[in-house]
DNA sequence: CATGAATGAGTCTTCATTCAT
DNA sequence: TATGAATGAAGACTCATTCAT
């Protein structure tokens, strides 16, 4: 019950953050918005900083589920490659404004350390696809993994934001999943 | 003369930022830094929002100067990718906060064709290195210019930022550096 | 049982204004410290501000107990004076803050009239030992009893405050009491 | 002119405070009352907070102005006991509730040292005032000069805030100002 | 052009108090 | 009686911007 308080804030931030963008959101925006009083958010929150890295996990939480979900284990990398892509794609234009926040870092002020942990479960998955794709011979074995996990989410990241922020959404997104897709193919098969 | 005074204050605005984050510089910040008045910033900014282009199209243009720089005309692709890389490496190193902030776009309320134009000029570089690389055989025929320009430049920030940010610098640096510079000679060579 | 509660909070109460003074002292920490619930606190006492009587009943209550303790029906004026000095100076070493608000009746608000009969008993006792002592021919008729009273405790307290507000208390509040006892014994006497 | 406003700032604050409190002031009431802008405020004082030293020294200072006015260098010890009693007594009539603060060093916090240096020049009135008497044979020698100047002080200030807190002021105010100086001539003469 | 004192709208945060359980 | 999560009014403080000099 007292959890639900502080997930109707949290979803609520990430509503109205995605929507004007954090510097113009108020905290008396998200209690609105969640139904509370002004007072509940510090019941939950220390301050209105301490919202990102909460809504950072938040949010890599249901991308990394989605991906889950979508990604199937006997799927073929090319395939694997191409569903998280779709994936990252769909969720980034969803939440733009509050995914920059969470990839650029810029939330910094709350100890690196916090941000590490939050990615970690998110890289780990990444690990186990490339090896796993590397035991079945899908995926050249010299390469560092774990960095390697970092430059694939990066880049479908990156991508994702250029298209999202910069170019005529629509008809470029085609072409820019393509492009990314066989990029990545290119330099790990 | 009166040209001065702006560039002292761009200059110590893109220092004050990056030394301690764009939503924790005061305007005040950035003139005492700049050894002006208060009220001579806003002879030549309209605002505190005005900076950020304005800071993002000068560090954008002395990144395209160092690279034009070091990167050579006739030297090979793959040499080419090196230099590139360890150019972004080093400036991101300097000004990740502020780089933070063109590469996500956060920065917007002023209009994203303004971005546009000022990301222009370093995608078209870009693109005459693709081209010019494509011509001599280096580089395969089957991308698109366009975007594989932007996924190489973002892929090269975004690994500089997740070194800078997150992981111990000194020693991952090179490791990550290799494995750009290789993730984006596979792709596209 | 229940008078077991209200008294722990008013405990708490003293303990805590004293310790980090009343005006940083919240609802919260007495609570905390009294061992209940913030909405008890309210069943016993109409709001904070009603705390301030309460403290000040107690306190005086528990001076006005130590001086009957300590000064003795048969001892001289002059021993008497000496032990309400001692004692004085004792509760006030504690309780600076509170009396301090006592003392100063700075907590206005609830009614004066209040005040009066908190401090009423307090100054009928030390009207019977004026009363006594002049009969027992020392202390001179020439004085009106009543305004002596407050007079004499008013100084006593005073001393006390300066002592240990602003002197090097260990050191200074040796001399301190001797002149001020001496100052009341020339007076009176 | 910019002490101009800073004091137009301390006398508004006095006048506030005195009239309904110090809890009960708010800073945009002593800024109204000043005729100057909120923000104008802090360019001052850095906080609500630190006006309390800064009331203080301008009250004690203005009474002590008016000490030296009106105790005439010639006069004789008891004259002068009178003159004092009867400003200190003006004065603690206008501005209870700011001298209530001075005097009981509620304000803690900023440290007890400002506060020492803040009294001591009135302190340094009295002694000489006290040490100019002993030597016409007015005041006896055997007491401690620095400890007496706070004693009489204080009783007088003491007997002045009983009065004017508790008691019907106009009735009572004469024979509380003759029993007070009565009994400092006997306790020094 | 340059200054910097003055402005005041805007927001975060606190905390006494309430009330459903 | 007792609880403590929830409330929301209230106020301190910040800082981008202006303007008289």
């Amino acid at each position: 019950m007292s959890q639900d308080k502080k997930n109707q804030i949290l979803t609520a931030a990430i509503d109205v953050f995605s929507e004007i963008g954090i510097e113009n959101a108020k905290v008396s925006d998200v209690v609105k918005r969640a139904g509370v009083a002004q007072g509940t958010f510090y019941l939950y929150y220390s301050s209105k900083h301490a919202l990102i890295p909460a809504m950072a996990e938040q949010l890599l939480h249901e991308q990394l589920d989605s991906l889950k979900e979508y990604v199937q284990d006997d799927d073929s990398f090319a395939k694997k490659i191409r569903q998280m892509v779709d994936t990252i794609f769909k969720v980034t234009d969803r939440y733009q404004h509050v995914l920059a926040l969470c990839y650029s870092g810029l939330a910094m002020g709350s100890g690196l350390s916090e941000w590490e942990s939050i990615y970690e479960p998110y890289y780990q998955w990444m690990d186990q696809l490339l090896e796993h794709a590397q035991r079945r011979g899908e995926v050249r074995k010299n390469i560092d993994v774990r960095i390697t996990s970092k430059l694939v989410t990066g880049m479908m990241e990156e991508a994702a934001e250029q298209l999202y922020l910069f170019d005529e959404n629509a008809k470029q997104a085609k072409a820019y999943k393509q492009e990314t897709i066989q990029f990545i193919e290119r330099a790990l098969m």
